[in-house]
DNA sequence: TATATGCTGTACTGATCAGTACAAATCACG
DNA sequence: CGTGATTTGTACTGATCAGTACAGCATATA
């Protein structure tokens, strides 16, 4: 009875959303199944280690994604404001403009971070050293670089939290905007 | 046998270190008994809705806080510089240079947030009005005063979701100062 | 059409969950 | 010293949890 979801690979975006949704211990096996659409027998078979090789699945996915679409642009682009502002775009993007949360922020808030403790802070180490890049090659000083770079990365995390808890995604477009002229101007 | 903890009130500290750690889906009423030193049957008795009148109680508990600590401050205050330089100096006391989460932050980003909805959404919309009052005072236009209280609380909570992430509680403590230095340089 | 492989559903395990019931213990107050 | 309200520990409930075991089905290859 081979493959009614093909691979692995297909169930993680369904994944993810579960655990956007319901925290790492907040997701039952039973949720995730429903919503997967598989039973306990594929999905331990896809994950032998259960619910923390799905967390680790989804990580590195998202990771991968931002890794793809946001930092290698980042890092490559000829023109460090092109890398910047598809930046943005990608972000604006990813997070639903708003109305979606940062997995990787939810789960470092509470005892969740220790469980994938590397993953998280690689995914942010990663983000942070690909603007700071950026940064340097648009003609920041290494220190301006540094702290503007973790100023970007410190306000999209909070506009999500705050977009959420106003129930107002707009928020997040805000802060989008503001982080754009403040790039663009002067500092 | 009266009052071994004489008052339900005394509980609600470690009930909200109970909740920063685990979450609320996380902390099991074991874990809150042992780290209030109450057992069952006096939880249960101080709080009969159980464990969502526990987060209740720690939820109204930290918006009482800030309600005392910053927000009166920023509204009553003659020099608004003097209410908002108390709200940095509260703030940076409150989440422990950047070691300690926001509860209400980290209740926001799950399917915990649907719960206590307009607990979370009174807290930050509270925030958000004092401190834009407290701008406008300051000589701030109207739109200026709204999206610069917006983008302070913003950083704020994106920083401690970052400090905890990259387990730095600096990224805390630098993201405060360079909103001080925002709020005394123009815009 | 046979066989091996890979996927799936179902039924189960023991642990832990939130919450309840209640009797015993303690103190305030008379 | 006794009575009554308040606080407490303990034992219990039924539900749900993550994870396991395994039989059986479907398909690809031969």
């Amino acid at each position: 009875m081979p493959r009614k979801i093909a691979e692995r690979q297909d169930a993680i975006p369904a994944l993810g959303e579960v655990f956007r949704e319901y925290g790492f211990l907040g997701s039952s096996l039973t949720e995730i199944s429903q919503r997967t659409g598989l039973g306990k027998g594929s999905l331990y078979h896809f994950f032998p280690n259960g619910k923390k090789e799905m967390a680790e699945a989804v990580l590195d996915d998202v990771t991968n994604w931002f890794r793809d679409n946001v930092f290698s642009t980042l890092l490559s682009s000829n023109k460090p404001e092109d890398g910047i502002q598809n930046m943005f775009e990608a972000v604006d993007r990813y997070f639903h403009s708003g109305k979606r949360v940062c997995l990787v922020g939810a789960f470092a808030l509470d005892d969740t971070r220790d469980r994938f403790e590397a993953r998280i802070r690689t995914y942010f180490c990663a983000w942070t050293d690909a603007l700071t890049t950026a940064l340097k090659r648009k003609g920041f000083s290494d220190q301006d670089a540094t702290e503007t770079a973790e100023e970007i990365i410190v306000s999209i995390q909070g506009a999500l939290v705050l977009a959420r808890s106003k129930q107002d995604p707009q928020v997040f477009t805000r802060a989008l905007k503001r982080l754009r002229r403040h790039i663009t101007a002067g500092s």
